[in-house]
DNA sequence: CTGAAAGCGCTTACAG
DNA sequence: CTGAAAGCGCTTACAG
């Protein structure tokens, strides 16, 4: 492997130089010349631990999910990582397993291989470490959920007009008895989606508790709080599920139940991934801006680093979209 | 952030001995407890940049994955990562969008990056800079599918055994008439499964050419090819998908056609997914061996890590499991 | 604009 | 077993 030294050499210039030209500064024009020749002779690669160990910086962002198998997460990771590779920095993964205890852990490890920034998911609340992450001036992005009272960017999702979207919509299509299966209240998330529907639905002056039944992430439990919503107030005509598991375990339901969907049951998902496509009919679901996210992630934590004494710090709320498909009944009202 | 020159000051040792220390080599009783006393109290952690530099080893292991929302990766991905954790090193993501031709430079991008090995997913054929690879002495290890004709190791599955097992357990629960939905014929892994299916079938003496549909990795193949083959030879008892895409189109397929499972029509899938369970009702399938998989890959990798100068490589095949639900009708004859 | 030199935090022959 | 020293491949004040 070539260095900066046999570059120098070949160029006849000082490693010095041909540093600065790796950096972008400006050089005379000959000199440029000669150094970019020589790089593209040896065929030069820069040296990135040699590189970090003088700037302090890794070029390596440290990204921690729930689960690798979470498709939302990775469906935001996934233009994230493309992001951050255009800009020349790797994308380090870490996966604490759905168990937030294994979290320190992990943000540990990214901070002893020298991230240059964090990304975490889904965590509300900071946990201690993060504040050693900070005095390390490593800067954290939250995705998805805010982490409540500590200061980074959040890159969020707009849960509350999201679910105003689908009553409104519903409504108009001519629904007054729209069921919802809300996700765990203690979910920042669900919490956001179910307060956004209970508000839309006093609004329209249709709001009625027993329209309204709890799960938590599982289908198990979509599929239980479905059939005993469904089972015990017989007049809805309209059910909304408000995540990708959730709309699982619903769909599993209502088959049981044998309802016809959208005739019996007009049905609004949550997430647009395969089994939106392959229920019987394609199923109307509220699409998270998965692309956005992870573009505006990657965005926000290079700023950062580039700009550690930035301060203020705010959320970056992106619109979901209502794909209306079959599920729902005809569009033609729209 | 203490550097190791602290902790030799602070200890009163020579930084060589604290190196030595950290790197498990036998010191004086009294001094390896002087500078255990010394790395507590300044909490010293090592740089793994100057580290790097030095030994030319940045402890990252690089993954390439065809998508990160592909869920069979993922699952692989996730022991693995905690395995490579538990061992020091980092696991750097990259995903090549289902597209080959970014994969050279994914590739050069964990070169560029000094990452110790390099696991690839589903690649059939080598690429040419597979063999740069090779010259600067960077292990690889092929995942799910073998790289032809490149020398490195392969994790892979028993996919001929799979099918095996499947046509074998059918027929004892006395299915004669087995139609199997295979992937593209052009991919290692649907083939293999393939001839598992042919091979047994044809050992039985029940297999027929007419009782196989192709299809490939989308679920609308799945659908169009279900729908073809049950349609143009209704005296098919049983059907077999071969991968989790071609499984969801097919029960789409199926219930279009308002086949009952397992009466008119016993099931079996492939991969242990969420759908398998959504599905009423629940889905026979083979599942992989992912843990397994991931752990495996990790093992070796390190390995070949630790031990540059071995050469014979070998595939690792590992097992798959035949999961009985109700899809493919009682299993009291097992 | 450019060169010479110090130094980032480690490892490792070399010598004892 | 241990220390002193060279060096990994870069960056960056300093001086000109």
């Amino acid at each position: 492997m070539a260095t900066i030294r046999d570059v120098a050499k070949a160029a006849g210039m000082s490693i010095g130089s041909v540093s600065r030209y790796l950096n972008g500064y400006a050089l005379k024009e000959e000199n440029m010349t000669k150094i970019k020749k020589a790089i593209e002779k040896l065929d030069f690669k820069q040296n990135y631990l040699a590189k970090g160990l003088k700037t302090k910086k890794s070029h390596a962002i440290g990204v921690v999910v729930n689960a690798l198998t979470d498709v939302f997460a990775a469906s935001i990771v996934t233009p994230l990582e493309y992001y951050l590779e255009k800009n020349n920095y790797e994308l380090i993964m870490c996966d604490y397993q759905n168990d937030i205890s294994n979290l320190k852990q992990k943000l540990q490890f990214l901070s002893s291989r020298n991230v240059d920034g964090v990304v975490i998911f889904h965590l509300s609340k900071p946990i201690s470490y993060l504040y050693e992450l900070q005095k390390q001036q490593i800067p954290i992005v939250a995705v998805d959920v805010p982490i409540a009272g500590f200061p980074c960017d959040a890159i969020l999702t707009d849960n509350h007009h999201a679910s105003e979207n689908v009553v409104k919509n519903l409504y108009r299509a001519g629904h007054r008895q729209i069921g919802i299966i809300a996700g765990n209240s203690h979910d920042y998330v669900a919490s956001q989606r179910l307060q956004g529907y209970v508000a839309t639905m006093k609004k329209l002056g249709i709001y009625q508790p027993d329209l309204i039944a709890m799960g938590n992430y599982f289908q198990t439990s979509g599929y239980k709080a479905t059939k005993k919503l469904l089972q015990s107030n017989r007049k809805i005509t309209a059910l909304y599920t408000t995540n990708y598991y959730l709309t699982l375990g619903a769909i599993h339901a209502i088959n049981d139940l044998n309802l016809k969907i959208p005739q019996e049951l007009a049905f609004v998902g949550f997430d647009d991934y395969d089994l939106s496509k392959v229920i019987n009919p394609p199923l109307t679901v509220v699409a998270q801006p998965v692309k956005q996210m992870g573009e505006k992630t990657g965005e926000i934590i290079l700023k950062r680093i580039k700009s550690p004494n930035l301060t203020s710090f705010k959320p970056h709320i992106l619109n979901t979209k209502l794909i209306w498909r079959q599920s729902a009944g005809p569009k033609s009202f729209l």
